[in-house]
DNA sequence: GCTTGCTCCGTACGCCGTACGGAATATTGT
DNA sequence: ACAATATTCCGTACGGCGTACGGAGCAAGC
C-alpha cells in the first residue's frame, strides 16, 4: 500500500478546481469565452434571476427569496433555477454582489472627516435600502467585482492620509461594520413595529402596567432615569438616526486624534 | 345598530392584557403567586426547557434549535414544548434573557477608558461565547430581567463622567453596537474555515489563479497593495481580534475627546 | 445520424413551525 | 363523594422549505 492516490479517482492531480460560484461572480467580466452551448437556449439569463430575487428579499426580507416563489415569480419550474444557480447559497451571493455593483459611488468629498463620514453613511445607505444585506451570512470567502470595486473606493478614501496599509484596513472596517450595526438596529426598530402593528410606543403602553409589577422589588434607578429621559428624546425606545450621529462623530474623532498623534 | 361592542364578546373593556411573554421572561421575579394547577404536573421547568435550547443553539446554532430536536432532547413529544413556551420566538427571547442573566458582570475599574473598554468587552466576549446571540431577531420590544440588568450596568459605566442622559445610552449603544459587529465578524470568519473544512488562507491559495485570471482587465492598486499587507499582517483575510483593538482605541478616544471639550 | 451535454421539470425525501383535537390527570365547586 | 373544569401530553396533519434524482426533449459535435 503506497500513498499513491486513490484509483477510483484517476490521476489527475486535481489542480484544486475553482469555485464555481466564482466564475458566476464575475461573469460580466470574463464573459465572452463563450463558445455556443447545447441544448436549449435558456430562457431567462443569471442576471433575470438574480435581480428577481433582489426585489423579492427587498419586499419580503431574505427568508422571502424561496427558490420555489422565484421560480413561480420567473415562470420557470422550481427545479429549473438550479440550471442557473448552484444552490440557494450561490444565489444569495450574486444578490448581494449585484447590490454592491449597481450603487454609483458618490465621489469623495474634500477633508478626512467627511470622506470618513460618506464611507458609512453610503453603506448605512445601502443597509437601509436593502435590509437583507444584514441578514446574509455563509457567502465568505466569495468574493464578486462588486465587493472588491466597494473595497477599492473605500480605501481610497483613507489613502494619503497617515495610516498605514493595515490601519487603512481596519478604518473601513470599523466604519463599515459600525454603519452595519446602526442599519440593523434601525432594521429590527422596523420589524417590531410592522409585525405587532403597533407602533414602539404604543406597546410600550399596552404593557406599562404589567412591566411596572413585574419589575418592583428591583431597583433600576439609573436605567429609569436615562430610559425615560432617551425614550422623550427619541419619541421612541431607540432612534438609530441619532446613534449613526453620534457614533460617526465619536469615530472620527478617534481616527483624527490618532492621526494628530503623529504630526 | 349601535357601536355598541360586539355582543359576542361581553362587557369588558379589555384593558390591554399584557403580553405573555413579559410573565415568562420576569417568572423568577415575580414567582410564586402560584396556586396550584391542574392536572398532570409539568415534568419540567421551564428552565430546563430553556437551558437545553441554550445548550442546544451553543453546539448547532440557533437555526439548530428545532422544536422537534429539543423535545426529543428532553424525551417529551413537540407539541409537549408548547405547554411550556408560546412558541419558537418566545424561546428564543427566554435563551437571550437567560445568557445576560447568568453572566456575572464584572466590578467596573477605575478610569473612565477601562470602564469604556470592559463594557464592550463584555459584550464581545458573551457574544463569542454565544454566537447564536448575534442571530436572533424579533424578540424586541420583550424585556426581561437579564436585559434590565445588563443595561442598568452598562450605565453604571458611563454614569457620573459628564455625559447627560441620552449620550450615555449613545455611548453604551456605540460599545455594544461596536462589540457586535465584530464578534459578527469572527463569527463568520470560523463558520466559513468550519464550513468549508479548509482555511480561509487555503481557500484562498486554490483559487487565487482563478482571481487572477478573472480580476485580470480590472485595476486593484489600492485593495491589492493593502489586501495584501493586511493579508500578510494577520495571515488571514481578517483579523477580528485586532480590529477589536484598533476600533475600541478610536471609539474610546472619540468619547474622550468630547468630553475633553466641556472641561 | 448517433452521441453528448444541456435545459426544463415532476416527483420525492427529510426537514421546519405549529393548529387542532383527544385522552389522561389533578384541582375546584357542589 | 362526585361532577365540572383546567391542564399536560401527544398523534396527526398542513403547508412551507432546499434540493437529490432521473427522465424527456433539444441543439451542437463527431
Amino acid at each position: 500500500m503506497t500513498a499513491s492516490p486513490d484509483p477510483a479517482e484517476p490521476a489527475a492531480p486535481e489542480p484544486a478546481r475553482p469555485d464555481p460560484a466564482l466564475r458566476l461572480l464575475w461573469r460580466h467580466v470574463v464573459a465572452e469565452d463563450e463558445q455556443p452551448r447545447r441544448g436549449p437556449r435558456q430562457r431567462l439569463s443569471v442576471d433575470d434571476v438574480v435581480d428577481a430575487a433582489i426585489a423579492m428579499a427587498d419586499a419580503e426580507g431574505l427568508a422571502g427569496v424561496s427558490m420555489r416563489g422565484l421560480a413561480q415569480r420567473l415562470g420557470l419550474a422550481p427545479m429549473s433555477l438550479y440550471t442557473y444557480v448552484p444552490g440557494r447559497n450561490e444565489l444569495v451571493a450574486l444578490m448581494v454582489d449585484q447590490v454592491l455593483a449597481r450603487r454609483e459611488l458618490p465621489p469623495l468629498p474634500d477633508g478626512l472627516r467627511a470622506r470618513l463620514e460618506t464611507v458609512a453613511r453610503v453603506h448605512h445607505a445601502e443597509a437601509l435600502a436593502h435590509p437583507w444585506l444584514l441578514d446574509v451570512t455563509g457567502i465568505r470567502p466569495w468574493l464578486g467585482p462588486g465587493a472588491a470595486d466597494r473595497y477599492e473606493w473605500q480605501l481610497s478614501a483613507v489613502e494619503g492620509v497617515g495610516l498605514d496599509d493595515v490601519e487603512m484596513d481596519q478604518t473601513v472596517a470599523l466604519l463599515v461594520g459600525f454603519a452595519s450595526s446602526i442599519a440593523h438596529a434601525e432594521h429590527e426598530k422596523r420589524r417590531a413595529e410592522r409585525e405587532s402593528g403597533q407602533s414602539e410606543l404604543a406597546w410600550w403602553e399596552a404593557n406599562a402596567e404589567e412591566l411596572g409589577r413585574v419589575m418592583s422589588g428591583r431597583e433600576y434607578p439609573l436605567a429609569g432615569r436615562v430610559g425615560q429621559a432617551a425614550g422623550e428624546a427619541y419619541q421612541a425606545a431607540s432612534d438609530p438616526a441619532r446613534e449613526l450621529e453620534f457614533g460617526l462623530a465619536r469615530i472620527v474623532d478617534g481616527v483624527l486624534a490618532l492621526l494628530a498623534t503623529r504630526s
